[in-house]
DNA sequence: GCTTTCCCTTGATCCCGATCAAGGGATTGG
DNA sequence: CCAATCCCTTGATCGGGATCAAGGGAAAGC
């Protein structure tokens, strides 16, 4: 059975006011009227499902998107077809601020699982954010997010073993979730092997041997999708001795 | 002979409206009456010379620097010292864009050779950019670009050889280069060939190998700091290849 | 219900790039 | 002017991860 259009229609039409992801997203610093000004121009469509596309490389940039339950790739695909997975975006994330520049879309986005998405059309955003500072200043502040976790994504694949992009990826992982209320220890990957292969710079079968490895130190539990983080500071530890490890950092001094 | 204070303060002083760069830089599409009031809040220093410090990791946040002449690193620093190259950045650029959000610096910026800056007071710009659309326009095109730069910097590092992501390296510089009215084959590299292995996440032996091959191939003149490109061709084809050996493509249709 | 297909895991081998080691050339400082 | 230092280059060795190869198990299609 597909089609499970039995998904509540409450959970889907919520209103930015009454939306649990307001503090993480858009809304975030905003006036309850400034907030009914936004949710004006958010569009709301029915959940989307697995495979499904926002909009694919090349296509004319219309509006951002916020993810409100679920999760979603972007990528991009080479001159012949072949894709590089580009971020895994969770609820109360934006997706598609790399556009806004060129007004056409840099990369592809497609629907890692059951989902509900909101669609923002950016030239009303935009204009919306010139009558609202408060509006304004928090996509700065998005915009401004979105360029620090490509810098920590280009730290983390900047000159680093297997063992560590793996945990850096877990462990960021984990840390999203928390602060969305949900167990940091406990949860199922939405995207295979592959995809978390291409987006670490990895060949699949690494990446599954090092889940495997992570397995017999005690560190998690694994079992296809559902993972299970038992020494979350040890992988914090792996990742935060990377920094180290590979910059010889400051000289002890001369004899 | 350290304080070289005779370059000239024509070059340092000039007004946004006579910048050469106000087409790449924040002016961009705005009206005169417009730049004059965005001159109003940019501070122009006296030139900075190698290994002078725009701000360190962990620095309050207060502006925006934009370089005039020169070049710019940006890295960030582990808990140990030693540090991970993020970017280098050419005239016309903005550095700091990573801060907004938090309100602190997540990187370190110094000069790479003596250089003109441009401050420019974010509170300043924020409030003026309420003012000004285009303005406005003009930051979220700005903020959009570096998230595109920092998604085709991971695209880089994701999967690839050294020789494609130092051509990678080349290519991109050199056409950045050639938007700024500079030449796109023939260039002095700012940087060592250390920062360039800590930014491309190579060892500096490899760099230096690579650098070797590509001569030996005809593809570049090098001496020390000094890059002659005779294959532009040549390298565009190794990244553009990268692209499609290590993502397979589209399958060849079953027999 | 059975086959097909995809996804994941594990094993074996090979190669690229890190690391170790050494030396030359340019710049800096005494 | 010479010594010290830094930067770059080249050579030799080693290891981690890609690649090749195979097999099991779950979901999907007939």
């Amino acid at each position: 059975m597909r089609a499970r259009k039995v998904i509540s229609f409450d959970t889907i039409r919520v209103a930015c006011k009454n939306c649990t992801l307001a503090a993480l997203c858009l809304p975030r610093g905003l006036t309850p009227e400034d907030v009914e000004q936004l949710d004006g121009i958010v569009k709301r469509s029915k959940p989307l499902h697995r495979g499904d596309s926002l909009f694919c490389q090349g296509d004319p940039f219309r509006s951002l998107f916020v993810v409100k339950t679920g999760s979603i790739k972007t990528y991009a695909t080479g001159p012949e077809g072949g894709e590089q997975v580009l971020g895994f975006h969770l609820p109360g994330e934006l997706i598609g601020l790399d556009a806004i520049e060129k007004g056409v879309h840099a990369c592809s986005a497609t629907v890692l699982e059951t989902s509900a998405i909101c669609e923002i059309p950016f030239a009303q955003l935009e204009s919306l954010s010139n009558r609202i500072p408060s509006l304004q200043h928090q996509l700065y502040r998005l915009l401004s997010k979105e360029i620090g976790q490509d810098a920590e994504m280009l730290l983390l694949l900047g000159k680093k073993s297997a063992e560590e992009r793996l945990a850096g990826f877990l462990v960021s992982l984990s840390r999203r979730l928390r602060q969305r209320g949900l167990s940091a220890t406990d949860f199922y990957l939405s995207m295979s092997r592959h995809e978390i292969a291409s987006y670490l710079g990895l060949a699949v079968e690494t990446v599954s041997r090092v889940f495997s490895r992570f397995h017999e130190e005690g560190f998690l539990e694994v079992e296809r999708k559902h993972i299970q983080l038992r020494d979350l500071t040890a992988l914090e530890s792996i990742v935060a001795k990377a920094m180290m490890d590979h910059h010889p950092g400051s000289k002890p001094a001369q004899p």
